[in-house]
Formats: structure tokens, C-alpha cells, sequence
DNA sequence: CTGGTCATTTTTTTT
DNA sequence: AAATGACCAG
């Protein structure tokens, strides 16, 4: 034992050392980027384990299903056979292990166990619906409006009835109204969305003793992952599962907290050591991953925030290169700029493209990038996540599995009922709805009357019950008993195939000719394969048996939780393109910024707020973070909105990076509009090396344009910087 | 009931 | 620019 807590500790920082080896009691961990947290984390879960801590009291709850899934197989690696399965450490995300807590204990939740999970798309067909109901217009509150007004009471813990009691107003009213139609939608649906798994497990906690002493008793080290980013419904989970212990360990940095808008608190991190007055701080301010002029430049930047814990930033790995700040003409220049830095990267400093990345605020900014790198056979991967299960045919193909697992899903079943077409149109349903309504029947239950309904058409009839007896028979197919190994998504697979064959799905697609549908098809078969290799997280419960059900319902929940950066496959030999929101976590050898403009980065929709302008500065701060060697920071001149062509403005956080740490280049200025590119950005562009015949070797660090011609700024070996006009001076570039 | 066309609007970020 | 929704002809 004591060879495995040496092993454990060899390699540590002092610091490090000192959150690793913490055992009992609260311990705050503020991580700076690249500060080795993960290492912490996953080092302090094996040395509680080496400590004679059974691992399964281990409970570590992160932000992304990656980044569990990276905590699990590192824990493994250190102690193996330990530390995996069943009897080992539960790592999992807030949501999903609100989601298994909640089917595990859904009765006492007060819950369908195989409630659906409605993503944003459900939800907002849900509050739509709710808003017909509730008679509130459509054209004064639009329904994401109204969506992000319920979510954000949700992360505050209020039901419809509490806000109302805190509110008042017209639009307030409104949102009440549409608000508690939702709550009964939701609950006639057996559904919860997002904010739901956080706020039903926040209310079994609260109301269930014993729930509450079983979790609070089995869990008995706690680890968060991500602090800074955790709302009030979190930060109630957390503390109230280590009430009776008090071994909370959290791990965080306020200057990385950039969820605020989604209900994040960034007091939960400021104000831990106020809540647990004996708690530990341990500061990791190293910085292991980034050079000098990188970790400088975000230290500068950051420093401009009011609202922080002022922190050191430094790192011991050398200066290394400034980063550069780019002006581009406009966003198609300034995709070829990223494309050919990309290239640089690759060709000159061997960089291999999957330890590059592009990062920009919106994902609307990706497509211009698409382009140029298809056209400078550059291989990528945009990350996201979710963009597979958001095709119309995977949707629809998820939508029957989910009725078939819970029939009460009227959301999906409505998605469904007429797709493909099937003649069951606009008119029938309405009449079915009030044969529903009339005889107070599900509507499922009303499609299966639907023979007893009168003024349908003989033909509607025969449409609808060929729609419920195919349904039927999908979901007798589910009823049956599997075995719980991994033969069990074989099963799965084939009960998926069922229903994308029975449904219509395929020869709908099948009989058209077009290349767009062909790749529908190809989506369907992968969804297929997805079911195959799906395994389902270990249960408590220790059957060896499952039914076929259960395990088609941790299929869709996995699904509706999977998020982003979850599919950021390190295999592949791609650079990825992304949010700064989903390079959260990740880092990269060379990373490419694009879009530094005001109205876009900071966002125009945080102009007016001094928290949001900061949250927005804190997401630059992110970004300039996850570069290990090479930083490129660009910017277009003009750019291309919503179909208009605008003149930008630089932004601000530009002009905050403290200058002596960057090198500027100008690409869209005059000179550099007629003849830098042939001549000086193309010939020699910022990171070329160069040959002089009088001062050796050196690295251009930016092209600008002077009167005079077009003049670079050269470092070289010798140690000097010259400024020298390319049209005149005998340089002869050498990689 | 279906599929097309035309007008209208727009999510920033994501579990 | 693109995507959604309303509306209309077949």
C-alpha cells in the first residue's frame, strides 16, 4: 500500500500534493488553466482509494460526459481492476446522475420510471403548446423567450406557484400562466426537461428523509468538477449529499466561469470558504501547459475583471512565442489566414492537426472556415456533439423509441403520428384530440378508439389503426427480458432497426433518389450501430437480467444528455473547430481565435451588462488558455450578418492584451490590400524564418504596412529586432 | 391531405 | 443567408 501512495504521489507539486493528500473535511481547489486539475482530481480519488476509502463511496459529478469518461479511464490506469464497474467510483455528470437517481428512486419522486427527457427542440413544441393553452399570445413573448424565463425560475428552484408569488407584471403574468400549463403538460407526459433532473432531485432530496440519509450515507466523499460553472439547483445537490460528512471537495477557477447565463453562480466558488469556515484553500496557480507570452497575455486580459480572486498566472516552460493578433479584410480572408497558419503549424513546426484548434464565439462563424479548409485540404471535424441526434431523421427515428418507452410522450407522439406521411393530417387530429379531450383518454388511448370515433373517414381510420397495431407490435418487442451483458445491445439494435423499417422511415428514404436522402439512410443505419454499441452504466440493482425496456431508456437518456465536447474524439487526426464554450477543458498546441470584434466577442447581447461584458472577457480568457505553444487572435474589418456586409469594430479585449506579449499584423490595411500578399503575407508570413545577410537567421513576427512599402519586424538569433522594408532588404525566407 | 411557394424572422453560448 | 411558418393550389 505504501508502494501505491509514492506512486501516487511522485510527480506533484507541492500544491498539488496538498489537495491530493487532503482526506476529510471541505476542500477548495482554485485550478488556473492548465494547472494540472484533472491530474489533482483523479490523484485524489486513487489516493482515497490507497487510503482503505471504498471506492464506491467515491462520487465525483463533472460538466461533460467526456470529461467523466476521461476521470473514469485515468482513475483506472492508476489502479486497475479497482476502480471500474460496479464497486467503483461513480463519475458522472450532475444531469445524468440526477437522471439515474430519479428512475432508481422514481417512486419516490413522484415519477414515471421511464420518464422521457425533453430536449430544447421538445421543449419548446411543449411551451408552445402551453402557450395556445394558456392563451398567451405568440407575438409579444416568443417561446424560447418564455422558455429561458422558466429555466432560469427552474435553476432558482421556484415552481410556477413560487414564481408566481415572487413576481408580478404583465409579462411576469404570462409567463405564470404559460408556466403552470407547462408543469401539467410535462407531467401528463411523464417528462422532465433539463432544469427538471436538478429540480425534481433537489425536491426528493428535500422531502425524503430516507432517500436523502441512503444517498448521503453511501456517497461519502464528494468531489465537483467545474465549480464555478454549477447554479443554485447544483449547488443544493452538492451540499445537502455531504451535509452529514462534510467531505466536500470542490474544484474550480472564477476566472473560467462563463455559464452565467444559463444560471451558473459564480458566488457558489467566491464564497465556499465562507460557508465551510474550516475548509482548505489550496491555490494551483502553475500553469503547465502554455509558454510565458501566452499565459502573460491572458493574465493581462483577465485583470481587467472587477468581480474576481485576484490569482498569479505564471509558468515555468519559457517565454515561447507571442502570440499574434491578425487584422483580416474580411471573414473569407480571415479563414484563408487561419487555414494557412494551420498549414504553417503542420508543415514547419510538425504540428499534427489534431493538436490544432479554431475557436469563435458562435457557431454561425464556422461555415466561411468550412470552406477554406476543404479548399486548403486541411482535415477538420466541427464539434458538435448533438448535431447527429438533431437531424430531422434521427429525430423522428428517437421519437418512436421514446413513445414505445413511454407512451404517454405526447410531444414525440404528435412528431410522429403523420411521419412519414401517412394520411394522418391536420384535420384528423384535431378530431381525435376532441375525442380525447371529450372522453378524457390519453391520446394514444384515443388513436386506439379510433374506430369507435365518428366523422373520420374510413380511410383515416385505416391509417390510424395501422399506425397503433405497428407501434403495438414495436413495443411488445421491447417488453421482453434481456441479458444484462453487452449481447443486450444486440437486442437493442434490433429492436431500433424494428422501428426505423416499420415506421416507414427507410422506404420513404429508400424509394428517393436523391444524394440528401441516401445520407438520411446512412444516418439511420448509424443510429443502429450507435444502439449496438451502446453499454448501459452499471445499476445498483444487480440483475443479470434487464428488460429490453430499461435499457432502450438509458439508451435515449444518454442521448438526450450527450453534449458537445463529449464527441471531441482526441483520435482523430483532425483539427477540430468550435465555441469557446466547448474548448472548456481541452487544450491544443495551436490554436487559431477568430472574430475578436465587438458585437460578437464580447457578444452584443452582454454590451449592456458590467457581469456579462466580464463573462464575456472571462470566455476570451478560456480561449487564449487552451494554446499550449502557437496563438493566433484574428479579427475581419468586414463581415458578412445576417445577409448585410458591415464595417466591424475591434474588440476591446484586443486592445487589453498587454502589448509587449503579442505581435500585431495588419493584413487589410492599403499596402497590405494591394501587394502583402504576393509580396510580404504570403512570401513571408508572420512565423516564417528568414535568412539576412548581415544579421543571420530570424522569425518575421508581423508584416505591416508603411508608406514606404510593406515592412516586416524580424527577431533574430542574434538577438535584435529590425524593422526592414521587404521590397529592399535581401531576404531570403528558409522554412 | 399534400406539397409547394412566399413572407417573415433570427439562438450566443449548452446540460 | 437561412430557416421557419403561413398560406394556397392541386
Amino acid at each position: 500500500m505504501a508502494a501505491t501512495h509514492e506512486a501516487i504521489l511522485a510527480n506533484l507539486t507541492n500544491a498539488q500534493r496538498a489537495a491530493v493528500t487532503h482526506r476529510d473535511g471541505a476542500l477548495l481547489v482554485l485550478a488556473g488553466p492548465g494547472s494540472g486539475k484533472t491530474t489533482v482530481v483523479t490523484h485524489r480519488m486513487a489516493h482515497l482509494i490507497a487510503g482503505g476509502v471504498p471506492p464506491w463511496q467515491i462520487l465525483a459529478l463533472t460538466f461533460t460526459n467526456k470529461a467523466a469518461g476521461e476521470m473514469g479511464e485515468r482513475m483506472a490506469a492508476m489502479l486497475p481492476g479497482r476502480s471500474t464497474g460496479r464497486g467503483g467510483p461513480t463519475v458522472a455528470t450532475f444531469h445524468s446522475f440526477c437522471a439515474r437517481q430519479l428512475r432508481q428512486f422514481a417512486e419516490a419522486a413522484d415519477l414515471a420510471p421511464r420518464y422521457s427527457i425533453y430536449d430544447d427542440a421538445d421543449q419548446r413544441d411543449a411551451i408552445k403548446q402551453a402557450m395556445k393553452q394558456a392563451e398567451v399570445d405568440s407575438t409579444n413573448f416568443t417561446p424560447s423567450a418564455i422558455g429561458a424565463a422558466i429555466s432560469n425560475a427552474k435553476n432558482r428552484l421556484l415552481d410556477a406557484h413560487a414564481y408566481a408569488a415572487q413576481t408580478s407584471g404583465f409579462r411576469e403574468g404570462c409567463i405564470t400562466r404559460v408556466y403552470s400549463t407547462y408543469e401539467k403538460i410535462l407531467r401528463a407526459n411523464d417528462a422532465l426537461d433539463f432544469d427538471d433532473l436538478l429540480l425534481r432531485m433537489v425536491r426528493l432530496l428535500r422531502t425524503d428523509e430516507q432517500v436523502r440519509t441512503q444517498l448521503q450515507q453511501r456517497y461519502h466523499y464528494l468531489l465537483i468538477d467545474e465549480y464555478q460553472d454549477t447554479n443554485h439547483a447544483q449547488f443544493v445537490i452538492a451540499h445537502t449529499l455531504a451535509a452529514s460528512h462534510g467531505n466536500i471537495c470542490v474544484v474550480g477557477d472564477p476566472d473560467q466561469s462563463i455559464y452565467g447565463w444559463r444560471g451558473a453562480d459564480i458566488s457558489n466558488i467566491l464564497e465556499f470558504e465562507q460557508q465551510y469556515s474550516m475548509a482548505k484553500v489550496v491555490p494551483l496557480g502553475q500553469n503547465f501547459r502554455s509558454t510565458g507570452h501566452i499565459v502573460d497575455a491572458a493574465a493581462g486580459l483577465i485583470e481587467h475583471n472587477k468581480r474576481r480572486k485576484s490569482k498569479r498566472l505564471y509558468t515555468e516552460l519559457g517565454p515561447g512565442e507571442r502570440p499574434a493578433v491578425v487584422i483580416c479584410r474580411d471573414e473569407q480572408h480571415e479563414a484563408v489566414l487561419v487555414a494557412d497558419f494551420l498549414r504553417g503549424q503542420s508543415e514547419q513546426h510538425g504540428v499534427v492537426w489534431k493538436e490544432m484548434a479554431v475557436l469563435y464565439r458562435v457557431n454561425a462563424l464556422s461555415r466561411v472556415l468550412e470552406e477554406a479548409l476543404r479548399t486548403a485540404e486541411i482535415p477538420y471535424v466541427i464539434a458538435r456533439g448533438t448535431a447527429f441526434y438533431d437531424r430531422k431523421e434521427i429525430k423522428d427515428a428517437l421519437a418512436y423509441l421514446r413513445v414505445i418507452a413511454n407512451p404517454n410522450d405526447e410531444v414525440c407522439l404528435r412528431r410522429i403520428i403523420n411521419t412519414p406521411s401517412r394520411g394522418i393530417g391536420k384535420t384528423t387530429l384535431k378530431k381525435v384530440e376532441l375525442f380525447a379531450i371529450d372522453g378524457q383518454l390519453r391520446l394514444l388511448e384515443a388513436l386506439r378508439r379510433a374506430g369507435d370515433m365518428t366523422g373520420l373517414t374510413a380511410r383515416a381510420v385505416n391509417a390510424i389503426t395501422k399506425f397503433v397495431q405497428m407501434l403495438e407490435g414495436c413495443r411488445k418487442a421491447a417488453v421482453g427480458e434481456v441479458p444484462r451483458a453487452l449481447a443486450g445491445s444486440e437486442h437493442l439494435a434490433r429492436l431500433v432497426e424494428q422501428v426505423i423499417r416499420e415506421s416507414g422511415l427507410e422506404s420513404a428514404y429508400q424509394q428517393s433518389p436523391t444524394e440528401e436522402d441516401q445520407q438520411r439512410l446512412a444516418n439511420l443505419e448509424e443510429l443502429i450501430s450507435a444502439a449496438a454499441q451502446f453499454v448501459a452504466p452499471p445499476a445498483d440493482e444487480q440483475r443479470s437480467e434487464l428488460r429490453l425496456l430499461d435499457l432502450l431508456t438509458a439508451f435515449l437518456e444518454s442521448v438526450a444528455l450527450v453534449s458537445d465536447a463529449d464527441l471531441v474524439d482526441p483520435q482523430r487526426g483532425t483539427v477540430t473547430l468550435m465555441t469557446l464554450h466547448t474548448a472548456k477543458g481541452l487544450e491544443f498546441s495551436a490554436v487559431a481565435m477568430i472574430g475578436l470584434e465587438e458585437n460578437l466577442l464580447p457578444h452584443v447581447r452582454a454590451a449592456d451588462s458590467d457581469n456579462e461584458l466580464e463573462e464575456e472577457r472571462r470566455l476570451c480568457f478560456v480561449g487564449i488558455t487552451r494554446a499550449k505553444r502557437r496563438l493566433q487572435l484574428s479579427r475581419a474589418a468586414l463581415r458578412t450578418h445576417r445577409g448585410i456586409r458591415e464595417p466591424t469594430i475591434e474588440s476591446r479585449f484586443l486592445r487589453e492584451l498587454p502589448a509587449e506579449s503579442i505581435v500585431l499584423s495588419d493584413q487589410a490595411g492599403e499596402g497590405a490590400r494591394l501587394d502583402d500578399e504576393r509580396d510580404g503575407a504570403v512570401e513571408f508570413p508572420v512565423g516564417s524564418i528568414v535568412r539576412h545577410p548581415k544579421f543571420g537567421l530570424g522569425r518575421v513576427e508581423s508584416i505591416m504596412p508603411r508608406a514606404a512599402g510593406v515592412s516586416a519586424r524580424v527577431a533574430f538569433s542574434t538577438g535584435g529586432t529590425k524593422t526592414l522594408i521587404l521590397d529592399f532588404a535581401p531576404l531570403e525566407r528558409v522554412e
